[in-house]
DNA sequence: CGTCGCTCCTGGATGC
DNA sequence: TGCATCCAGGAGCGAC
């Protein structure tokens, strides 16, 4: 699933790939997957417009177009942004297909039909549901070491919902907050508030390391994940815990075990990550 | 306001 | 072998 690795990854891809181009017309075959606008008006809208920058924000991607308005994509869990030459073939599952002045084309395709595409002019690109409220990019300066360490004292509630919580920090899913417990040697479900400084201090250079790692190796290619040029990334290679369970720790060969916690499934080493 | 549980959806895995 | 059921997961929503 694209968590910021993938999400980084896709985005470099694009930029590569689409970044001065401009946007001939989008063919909509699922009209839920556009949110805002009508499929009629995504077309309409879209033509004529050059794409000027692709920026990321946590897990959604930004593409800036000439007049003020920029297209947001949120890919959830299975979405995927391809750029196709027009006679290739369709993946299942392709949504919408965006046609490029280079006759090529982008395509938005979405096994699960939970991605999200919508037009936004950049004025109200900070209020717009979802980004609004995004917590700190985990990879910027804002996110110092000092700011999480004072974070954690406040908040009660475990630390591996907490990393998830996207107004917290913007950008880490399932995958790279175990991931990043696992690093730290930290059970996913201590109290954040109950972290030594040391553990917060652990725990944030941790973070740090996965999502850079992750982005290095282009991302985790898991089921589905690839980026805009259908490349799977290697850093599935790099789990240590993730999609381990009953495999032994790397670190002391114990059983890695997995539980569902805050609803969500939960890779940890019992003996490496105590409670 | 923080936290929790439910919902969306498909296909692969599991159960009988 | 075939059918039914379960489960994964991000974020938005309503409930408390």
């Amino acid at each position: 699933m694209p968590e910021l690795p993938e999400v980084e990854t896709i985005r470099r891809s694009l930029e590569q790939n689409i970044k001065g181009k401009t946007f001939m017309g989008a063919e909509v075959f699922l009209e839920k997957m556009v949110k805002g606008v009508s499929p009629l008006e995504l077309n309409s809208e879209l033509k004529g417009r050059e794409i000027t920058r692709i920026d990321r924000r946590g897990k959604y991607l930004i593409i800036h177009l000439t007049g003020g308005i920029a297209m947001v994509i949120h890919l959830r869990m299975t979405g995927q942004l391809l750029y196709c030459s027009p006679e290739q073939e369709k993946v299942r599952h392709t949504h919408i297909i965006f046609k490029l002045s280079d006759m090529c084309q982008l395509r938005f395709a979405d096994q699960r039909q939970f991605g999200k595409i919508s037009l936004v002019s950049v004025r109200e690109l900070d209020n717009f549901p979802g980004l609004k409220g995004l917590g700190v990019e985990p990879l910027g300066e804002t996110f110092s070491r000092e700011f999480f360490k004072k974070e954690l004292r406040n908040r009660r509630t475990k630390i591996k919902p907490l990393l998830l919580d996207q107004t917290f920090i913007a950008g880490i899913g399932n995958i790279y907050a175990d991931e990043a417990l696992f690093r730290a040697m930290i059970n996913p479900e201590r109290i954040a508030s109950s972290l030594t400084p040391r553990e917060a201090s652990r725990l944030y250079l941790a973070i740090r390391t996965v999502l850079q790692e992750g982005i290095e190796n282009k991302g985790t290619s898991i089921k589905d994940y690839v980026d805009g040029d259908g490349n799977k990334g290697s850093n599935q290679g790099n789990l240590r815990v993730y999609g381990r369970e009953g495999e032994p720790c790397v670190k002391c060969g114990k059983e890695i075990k997995r539980k569902s916690i805050g609803g969500r499934s939960s890779h940890f080493c019992p003996k490496c990550q105590k409670l």
